[in-house]
DNA sequence: TCCGGAGTTTGTTTCAGAGCAACGTTCGGT
DNA sequence: ACCGAACGTTGCTCTGAAACAAACTCCGGA
């Protein structure tokens, strides 16, 4: 294993507040792992014996029903912490991580949580915070799942996807990690089928522009009142 | 304000580990409220300023679209923390809280959150386990809001309302406090007329008995059946 | 180079459940 | 005892989106 730069964790929120030297401790202690794409990081219901940051790449958060249907739950960008379960104290990961592009990791074991939280100024608090926020999101989505027509919720998982991981190009926003069809059917609650339909309308409309597994917006304003959320 | 008994709080999780003095201070920085039935108790985006116990009643945890509907995102029976939001580093409430009969509850003001976490041995843990369970709770309902139909929507919220505040009686068991067909669309997304019609079927069927706002489940297994946990 | 599978498109059919409408029932207030 | 509001029931209609079906395209591997 190579020794790892500091500088990989240095501007992240969670450690951004540490000495040089407590830095070089994390790392010491982190494993740092290379996962290819459609590779689960961890599975729903195992032992949550470790936690991660991504370091590169994108994970899908991924959920399934007792009847076998999946559920994308959220998506991990790089410099987020995931598989936390131990900061809610579960012995158990609550959701399976799949990486949706090539993607690199570092994780350490639960045993040192609490070291983390006690010794490192601001880790608990961003952990916390992340968690907050994921909470957050996640109530979002029901909601809007509870109430929301589905051409409005797949224009929202769109709008979601650019947000959180959106690179400006010459024809607009693309979404900087293969998607599929699917996979907006299974964070939206439809089929592909439907989700398929409604984005060659929308290219027809030239509010997107796709071709497999890649994705660009070329018009975020008229997707956002497609959401609905203004108008 | 009456002197408040310690043996209020000496069996509640988040402070059965206390000694006897210890929650005499915690009953002593507290402040004790009743709320009518339909009273907020803080409503979503308000400054999140205290944080509270609920000693008696049932309370509904309420988002709200911009559109104006609304969904119950999840109930709080007697003994739960909730309005925790400082534990997550939020400065305002994600939702909003709703008495869904009449209801006491304490609270004390944020500042003294990092006091109890530091001081009071279990309080921290309890709680970041609740909020683990609540996350995974909302994430289950996600996910049956996105893959179940709604029939079966309704024999789960149906379940969960028995499970957390079930009260065995001569017929069957019944749902602690005032539950309309309004509330219980709200819980699955659809509308009171559908629910109406479900419950009025399996009443037929002989699997629930319900008059206004109450709602006894006399064939819990056939429930269960509906909902699909099972075969 | 051919093959097979994964991803996508599009047409057609079908039906669960929303929307609308009207009426019945219970309750609390005056 | 009456009134009005909140709660609940039921029938009918109509549509959004699932289900079913069939092809097409792209890609990687043998």
């Amino acid at each position: 294993m190579p020794k790892l730069d500091e500088s990989l964790l240095s501007d992240l929120p969670p450690f951004s507040l540490l000495e040089r030297s407590q830095i070089r401790e994390v790392l010491d202690h982190a494993v740092s792992r290379r996962y290819e794409e459609g590779t689960a990081i961890f599975r729903e219901g195992h032992d949550a014996d470790r936690f991660y940051m991504l370091l590169d790449g994108y994970l899908r958060v991924v959920r399934t029903t007792p009847g076998g249907d999946q559920i994308i739950v959220l998506h991990i960008s790089p410099g987020q912490l995931f598989g936390i379960a131990p900061a809610l104290q579960r012995d158990t990961y609550p959701a399976t991580s799949i990486a949706a592009a090539e993607s690199i990791a570092l994780s350490w074991p639960v045993s040192l949580w609490s070291d983390f939280t006690t010794n490192y100024p601001g880790f608990a608090t961003e952990s916390y915070k992340t968690l907050g926020q994921r909470l957050g999101q996640i109530q979002d989505t029901l909601t809007e799942m509870a109430t929301q027509a589905v051409e409005k919720r797949v224009a929202c998982a769109l709008l979601r996807l650019v947000n959180q991981t959106g690179r400006k190009t010459e024809g607009g926003i693309e979404i900087a990690f293969p998607v599929t069809r699917h996979d907006i059917s299974e964070m939206t609650g439809t089929t592909l089928h439907t989700v398929s339909r409604l984005l060659s309308a929308w290219q027809k409309d030239g509010i997107v522009q796709s071709t497999r597994k890649h994705i660009v917006v070329t018009a975020p304003h008229r997707l956002v009142f497609l959401s609905g959320i203004e108008g």
